[in-house]
DNA sequence: AGCCAGGCAAGTG
DNA sequence: CACTTGCATGGC
């Protein structure tokens, strides 16, 4: 086992483990008393939160990183060296100050920033990402991250740490085993087979999501979408909390009620138009820190 | 009991 | 294109 701390004063700008890891942009992380958000609130306390990397992160094994945050510093346990997992993951080189500053001051996003002050966007691993946004489509962000536990623990690999047995989420080729009926046993009902097309997609070495990377947004928004079960939303969630593509900003029912209260002149009718109108007045290249702030902060009110 | 949840695919006009 | 409909499941 190695342990570590990253020094939270060497970091740009502030952070705050609880609603970075509970804010709904990610269904990868778990607190260890399996409270979540809508037990607790913001507690300000000091739990601790693990998350299982698949194989296919370190190319090795599966690894567990537990992490919690204390006054000044991050600590963390984990079966490898998971410095510089961490810092990848919650983004904690992102110049947040700078980035708070650079948005543009619209009520409701400042009242997000103040909240939620310290949250940051999460850089998921792309495979779990792309299938557990997938399988969001109507349903609600703790019975998504429900499906993906059964899923983990269906047909992950298992590691052993403080002598517990824990589950990460499969890779394409574990989970393109999976048959529909396999996956509706996780109760995905109907995402079922969007989930088992996607995954024998990737395993067969036809499309990776990973090849977005490389373009431009766009682009990267078109690529996505060859994916059974990604349309516009899925697609932005997977290049914004994956990818880093922080322009992308996912119009889910809560920002479409948003745009309605608060920008009704960026309500243009179609996805395309209207993200992009909602991109420009959130700040363009970082558009999607400001829609999440505004997605947590509608969310848990 | 009925409604709804971070939508999407497939089918029309 | 824009618009409609069906879709599994579980919690309230």
């Amino acid at each position: 086992m190695r342990t570590g701390e990253i020094l939270l004063e060497e970091i740009p700008g502030p952070f705050d483990l609880q609603s970075t890891v509970e804010s709904g942009q990610t269904y990868l992380w778990r607190r260890e008393d399996g409270m979540m958000f809508e037990d607790s609130e913001l507690y300000g306390g000091d739990a601790w939160y693990y998350t299982v990397l698949p194989a296919s992160y370190t190319g090795e094994d599966a690894e567990v990183i537990k992490v919690r945050q204390l006054d000044e510093v991050l600590e963390w346990r984990s079966t490898f060296d998971a410095d510089n997992a961490l810092r990848e993951l919650l983004r904690l080189e992102d110049d947040l100050e700078r980035i708070e500053r650079e948005l543009p001051g619209h009520d409701v996003v400042e009242q997000a920033f103040d909240r939620f002050r310290g949250m940051r966007l999460v850089k998921d691993p792309v495979f779990p990402c792309l299938i557990s946004f997938i399988c969001s489509a109507q349903m609600r962000v703790e019975r998504i991250q429900k499906m993906q536990e059964e899923i983990a623990e269906s047909f992950g690999s298992s590691a052993e740490f403080d002598g517990e047995t824990y589950y990460s989420f499969p890779d394409p080729l574990e989970l393109s085993e999976a048959s529909e009926d396999d996956l509706r046993d996780c109760g995905l009902g109907y995402r079922a087979p969007y989930v088992e097309s996607t995954a024998k997609k990737i395993a067969s070495g036809d499309h990776h999501p990973l090849d977005a990377s490389s373009l431009d947004y766009k682009e990267a928004r078109d690529h996505m979408k060859q994916f059974t079960g990604v349309g516009d939303k899925v697609a932005d969630c997977v290049l914004l909390f994956s990818l880093g593509f922080l322009e992308a900003v996912p119009l889910d029912t809560w920002i479409r009620t948003s745009i309605e209260e608060h920008f009704p002149e960026c309500d243009a009718g179609s996805y395309e138009k209207t993200s992009e109108l909602i991109r420009q007045e959130l700040g363009g290249d970082l558009a999607g820190y400001a829609q999440t702030y505004v997605f947590l902060h509608l969310r848990t009110s």
